[in-house]
DNA sequence: AAACAAATCGAAAACGTTTTCGAAAAACCG
DNA sequence: CGGTTTTTCGAAAACGTTTTCGATTTGTTT
């Protein structure tokens, strides 16, 4: 491996004479600037990123947390992450919580020990306590949250209006007829799931329908959301035979659902109008394609990181910033899975 | 930020024995080590990573470059990665090629100016010339290649056995008395391509069937491989309407090819059979579920990282190792979308 | 040619750690 | 107590870069 050090031997200058020109500093004449980087590229001379990393006390990397690596939506954001962080000269190392706490919390550990210069995450389902995200912020390093985000945390958070795009999603399946609209809502603690159930009831109480909580179902565990649905609509079949519409959490679960109905022969959307969220792909290539909220998860992690960036900027120029929230749109895609 | 100076300051030491102490070296006393590492848990001592992988020279990251993270399979596959990296307490830095040579080998250069201390990669589609890759094994630099490799290059790798995986699915076609069995091919030059192609033509040939040609359909572009399943698909419609089974490279195509043939109102798997390739999830919840070939992501991941491992150790004590070649079991996943 | 300004360079410190090697201190033994 | 071994410690170099600041050289002006 060669260093600044050999190049400089090679040419019987200094070592910061040698520095100052492959950086194009005015201090160094354009002779020996040249001839630096001639040599330089002659010797095939790459930096030390260590020594680099030291010196600067900037590694010129992000660290990304999410719950889940293998799920349409997060991996769409990861890869809006690493584009855009790539055209910025940024490097991304990822974890993965499994969506649980202590994980997190470990992965965080490491990320900070590694010294990422920034910090992107999605927090597990299980996470109710957010001291650990408190605690990096306070350490001054850029932080924001996307997607799963913790409201109660001052810092930059990319979203979409889950409580909106729920209100719109019962919305639509009020308007095309639906009398008795049952909601699969996830788990407790997450942010998301929620808002998105607080827009399902805001929903049925500005069109005058009695909300009944016996109709808003819970599944708890993640990586089983397909099985969950099926169980989720065998017992909603046991509950009430007459519920004519659904708005289901997350798409998966939802095929789950439709699953277990077709296998009952129960017609969708014939009997049973469903509508998911997040707009996987395997949505619009099953039958019958469902309908659901588009959640643009590319966008998002593109989003995330730039205001990433620019908090890494700023505080690498000691300037304090101000957090930003923002708002990404959704849209109710309109398939077969609803009688329109 | 606190430093090992820090902490020797603190107990009137000198910053050898803190950091001798730290790190249980046998030459420091018990009374200190525990002073030591008290102090150190005290002021909440981190040690600086950059110092350690200058000093070290070693960077405890590997790198991994894929063609595609919104991919079923690869997704995978990274999860059984960083799962098996973490414990051995290293981080994973990803990348993506998006299918291209150009791409592919500028990420390998950002890899290895980041100075990792490996490289995982599975080659893309467009990657038809492998001296980027050589260039980066005669650096000495521990590298291992998983499922889109490329058979020239001399180094560790983790496989499935491709051709004869095609061959067990052409098989079985023919062994539910398909007659004329179509091929939907992906692109030239992957060998993942070729050795599908040749399992199922060698399938055919061991069966008396005779090979034609016109019958293998090539789809070039992978982030269309929906769209190019059904305009394949259509084609063949044209070409060969006595066409009984096809056997596809991937699921994606194939539930393209499913999509068109079931609005032209064919019956599958009455009139068509289809295979698909790598089983992703969505394969087994659409309707007919597709018959295909598991892949075991996961899994590969992992086995990958395992032989980089100690590939690394290896290299880390100056030893010279031997490259291995680990093929992994696939298993054929009879579903609803052939007439068993 | 003197005086000054501008251009060009390099010595050296610093970043924080690891590790070698010699020195000092303690323990042991006859 | 002298000599030897063992234990314990620290000085210092090294990793390769960046950057400050003073020194030297060159150029410009009278």
């Amino acid at each position: 491996m060669v260093t600044l050090k050999q190049i400089a031997e090679e040419l019987g200058i200094s070592v910061a004479t040698v520095s100052k020109a492959l950086k194009e500093y005015s201090d160094v004449s354009k002779r020996t600037r040249v001839l630096v980087r001639e040599t330089a590229h002659r010797l095939n001379y790459k930096p030390n990123s260590f020594a680099v990393n030291l010196r600067t006390k900037e590694s010129k990397t992000i660290g990304i947390i999410i719950p889940e690596i293998v799920h349409h939506f997060f991996s769409s954001v990861i890869k809006g992450i690493v584009s855009q962080a790539e055209k910025k000269g940024y490097l991304v190392i990822m974890l993965q919580s499994n969506e649980s706490y202590d994980l997190e919390k470990k992965q965080l550990d490491l990320l900070i020990s590694k010294r990422v210069d920034g910090i992107l995450i999605s927090l597990a389902n299980a996470t109710g306590n957010f001291d650990h995200i408190k605690n990096v912020i306070s350490q001054d390093i850029p932080l924001v949250m996307f997607d799963k985000i913790a409201k109660v945390v001052n810092c930059s958070k990319v979203i979409i209006d889950d409580r909106k795009a729920a209100y719109m999603a019962t919305q639509y399946l009020i308007n095309i007829g639906c009398k008795k609209i049952a909601h699969f809502r996830g788990p407790l603690l997450p942010q998301n799931s929620i808002d998105r159930f607080l827009g399902y009831k805001q929903a049925l109480l500005d069109n005058n329908i009695t909300y009944d909580s016996s109709l808003v179902y819970i599944n708890e565990c993640s990586d089983k959301s397909f099985e969950e649905g099926k169980k989720n609509a065998k017992q909603l079949l046991k509950d009430h035979k007459d519920v004519d519409g659904i708005f289901i959490n997350t798409d998966l679960v939802a095929i789950g659902a439709m699953t277990l109905f077709l296998e009952k022969g129960i017609k969708i959307p014939e009997q049973i109008n469903i509508v998911g969220f997040s707009n996987w792909f395997m949505s619009s290539v099953i039958s019958p394609s469902l309908t659901t909220v588009d959640q643009p998860g590319f966008k998002m992690g593109k989003k995330a990181f730039k205001i990433l960036y620019k908090e890494m900027m700023a505080k690498k120029k000691n300037k304090n910033f101000d957090y930003k929230q923002v708002v990404l749109d959704t849209e109710l895609v309109i398939r077969d899975s609803t009688n329109n």
